[in-house]
RNA sequence: UGGGGUAUCGCCAAGCGGUAAGGCCACGGUUUUUGGUACCGUUAUUCGGGGGUUCGAAUCCCUCUACCCCAUCCA
């Protein structure tokens, strides 16, 4: 863990922090009220509550309230609750966007006089239909010219309930063409005449989601406001905002993560609500969803949920998480904590003909291997149930269990072998008679009998009897449709279930693991009733199913047509291989590229090395290029000639002229100045370099000896150890040339 | 189709021009009174494809491909 990369909202947060751009940081988690969270909540809920708390700053829970239709104030507890339950404590209140409303209306006024906002009065219809398509331009309705006292006068009276729902809205101004459909106009506020769960029918208008959450982000003094990918196209709207109303700084700025996805599971509102709608599941609480509620009554522990959140980390790539990732932190969590007992799903009677009496065993609670002290007392008498599995009359092979011909340990009792097997009419084995080794007492065995396992049992008159659910997976497909990909086998209820008495009598512990089934958690109530939260690793069923598929991987690459040439690009593109002699990729960039062939030919006039002066132009002139303007740059086109020709006179080497260019680009300083007054002539002293190249090969025996075992990539290791210890000045060709020669000596 | 994103092992995911981290899964093995756990080992000559720049490219440039998001008075 010590040296994890940090994932790059950390590495955010930490150049702010270290930049003075905030002394400190606030984040926020900001769910809608309308629906109960999930797991992808819980990475949401991880992510901004940890990263505040890491950093030493503070986080805030905020209702985004602004859609008074579809929240409720049950959502709302369930989110604190959600909160709360994974153990992270909000900064303050519980904050609301409604109780920004009067804030946020003074906003808009205030972009109303600007002249930045209007109110619109065409239909919805017309709205989308004057919105233009991806592809083409929308336009402004003629409202758009509306005085500014028009706009105020009409924007309060929408406040004051004067109109009907639709009739107007109020609608930034700002660019109906753009390229980013969120920019054309955007709606600010609508008129909604329903009851606000928190406000009532104080407010006729409602702000939209770009216009309230930008700024109660800095109303609340967020400096990283970290959402979903989906909300990047927003993110042009929410700078727009805090920099059109001028506000004072520290602003915050907007991030966006990939949201959680799991296979065979769906995580979506909408999906969800179906499966409860059409009674799938129970509600939002069943065990097979994964809500937090339910993933809670299912048992899991607030401690793996934030575990998975951990381990999955957090990037921009779209993903699924595997549901074995989510598995195994509940059982790494459960493992070392909780106590283990023993319990028969399917019972086969056993008879132990031999033995007498009755008599209570001590049994630790946990395995050698968890360090936890707590015992129970285990009944044992002649009649104890094991688990129909345990036994087989024809077994296959590599089974350790009780055959008629191999003896087993009843896990803290005693060995047993197989006397005698009874069938019913139909063949079914519903008993067996056995014998018991008295000398073979768990603990104080001197029998000298070896046996392959130890299976668990419970006694038969003390056995309580209890009702298992045993959940599997909801979807029985990775990635599912709809209802028909439900897994019919997600819950199987097993209800006279048998299990040692101390489960049920001692109360301290609602989770258990049941040995060698699984981990199981006690739902409250009166009746018994254990649900399975994951069941232990088997490998040995999977040896037995051996259904090994081979996974077709290829991925075929279907070669694109490139858009052809103008004729004069293709005029440029001829003169700059022919007489330039350049390659072909480099001319092709060039002659695509007006920009840079401007560039290029300016740079040529002051020095002529045109297949030099291309190629630094294609690679990094480009890149600065993709990001500025031609007129922006810091650096001319002489600069350019000026740098490569101190690569051509071997001044400096091409991975100097790198740095140059670098810094170049960054304050505008001549290259031949930045050589100059940071000493980085280049070294081409062979005997100097050598003597460099012995001693790091010198100090790095091991590496020296995987490289002569075959590892030929250390060569790039060594080379790159030279040109540290010569801070990058040693001549990276001679370097190359010597460290070959010397590993090969 | 315009714009905005993303592609590294079966699944997540580090990596920011100099030895392809780590976790999950899988597969071997050791320990084990749980076919659990723990431990040890194996699993990417290669980073979506193709070119280019460089002594050296997953990292820089060009180009192609695939997938996701945006045309709710939802958030």
């Amino acid at each position: 863990m010590a040296n994890r990369g940090k994932d790059f909202l950390r590495r955010v947060v930490e150049e702010d922090l270290k930049s003075g751009k905030y002394s400190k940081i606030v984040t926020r988690f900001p769910p809608e009220p309308n629906g109960f969270p999930h797991i992808g909540h819980a990475k949401s809920i991880s992510i901004n509550f940890g990263i505040a708390k890491e950093y030493g700053g503070e986080c805030n829970l905020r209702m985004d309230d602004t859609n008074p239709t579809t929240e409720n104030i049950e959502f709302v507890e369930a989110l604190k609750d959600a909160v709360e339950w994974l153990g992270f404590k909000w900064s303050g209140d519980v904050r609301y966007t409604s109780d920004y409303f009067p804030q946020l209306y003074n906003y808009a006024i205030k972009l109303i006089q600007m002249g930045k906002a209007y109110v619109d009065s065409i239909s919805e219809e017309e709205i989308r239909e004057y919105r233009g398509t991806v592809t083409t331009a929308g336009r402004r309705s003629i409202y758009a010219e509306r005085s500014v006292e028009e706009n105020l006068d009409l924007f309060n009276r929408m406040r004051n309930g004067e109109f009907k729902e639709g009739e107007h809205v109020l609608r930034a101004k700002i660019d109906m063409s753009s390229p980013n459909m969120k920019m054309r106009d955007p709606l600010l506020y609508r008129i909604k005449r329903a009851t606000h769960f928190r406000a009532g029918d104080k407010w006729a208008i409602y702000p939209m989601y770009d216009f309230a959450h930008p700024l109660s982000d800095y109303i609340e003094g967020v400096t990283h406001s970290i959402c979903t990918l989906e909300f990047e196209n927003n993110r042009d709207i929410y700078n727009w905002l805090i920099e059109t109303l001028e506000l004072e700084p520290p602003r915050p700025y907007q991030y966006e993560f990939a949201r959680l996805n799991i296979n065979y599971t769906v995580m979506s509102k909408r999906k969800i609500l179906e499966l409860i709608e059409k009674n799938v599941v129970s509600g939002w609480d069943d065990p097979r969803l994964p809500t937090i509620a339910g993933l809670r009554r299912r048992g899991y522990t607030p401690e793996a949920i934030l575990s998975f959140c951990e381990q999955i980390g957090v990037a921009k790539a779209n993903s699924i998480v595997d549901i074995a990732q989510l598995e195994f932190a509940i059982r790494d969590d459960l493992n070392p904590k909780v106590p283990r007992v023993m319990s028969v799903f399917k019972p086969l009677k056993v008879t132990i003909e031999n033995y007498s009496g009755f008599e209570e065993i001590n049994a630790s609670y946990y395995p050698h291997d968890v360090p936890k002290e707590g015992s129970r007392k285990l009944p044992f008498s002649k009649e104890i149930y094991i688990e129909q599995e345990d036994f087989m009359e024809n077994p296959p092979k590599g089974y350790y269990r009780l055959t008629p011909n191999q003896p087993v340990r009843l896990k803290y009792a005693y060995i047993i072998s197989c006397e005698k097997v009874i069938k019913d009419e139909s063949g079914n084995i519903v008993e067996i008679r056995a014998r018991y080794y008295p000398n073979s007492k768990s603990g104080s065995d001197s029998s000298g009998i070896k046996v392959k396992s130890a299976i668990q049992w419970v006694e038969a008159n003390s056995a309580k009897k209890i009702e298992v659910r045993l959940y599997d997976r909801l979807f029985k497909t990775e990635i599912p449709e709809g209802i028909e990909d439900i897994n019919p086998n997600s819950l199987k209820i097993i209800e006279n279930a048998l299990i040692e008495p101390a489960v049920i009598e001692d109360k301290t512990n609602n989770r258990f693991q049941f040995e060698r089934h699984g981990y199981f958690y006690r739902e409250s109530g009166e009746r018994a009733v254990f649900n399975r939260i994951v069941p232990l690793k088997d490998s040995w069923s999977k040896k037995l199913q051996r259904g090994r598929r081979e996974r077709v991987k290829e991925r075929r690459q279907v070669e694109g047509r490139v858009i052809p040439m103008t004729p004069e690009e293709k005029i440029l593109f001829e003169r700059y291989t022919k007489e330039h002699n350049l390659n072909r990729e480099v001319a092709n960039t060039l002659a695509r590229d007006n920009r840079l062939s401007q560039f290029y030919r300016e740079a040529l006039q002051e020095f002529n090395s045109p297949i030099a002066i291309a190629n630094i132009i294609t690679n990094e002139v480009a890149r600065e290029l993709k990001v500025k303007n031609l007129d922006e740059l810091k650096f001319s086109p002489k600069d350019i000639a000026d740098l490569v020709k101190m690569l051509e006179d071997e001044t400096i080497s091409t991975k100097i002229a790198k740095g140059v260019f670098e810094e170049m680009s960054r304050s505008g300083k001549e290259p031949i100045r930045i050589v100059e007054e940071r000493g980085l002539q280049q070294i081409n002293d062979k005997s100097l370099i050598l003597s460099v190249v012995k001693e790091v090969i010198h100090r790095n025996p091991e590496n020296l000896k995987k490289f002569k075992d075959g590892n030929r990539r250390l060569q790039g290791f060594f080379i790159g150890e030279v040109l540290k210890a010569t801070n990058g000045k040693a001549n990276p060709k001679i370097v190359n040339e010597l460290v070959i020669r010397e590993l090969n000596r």
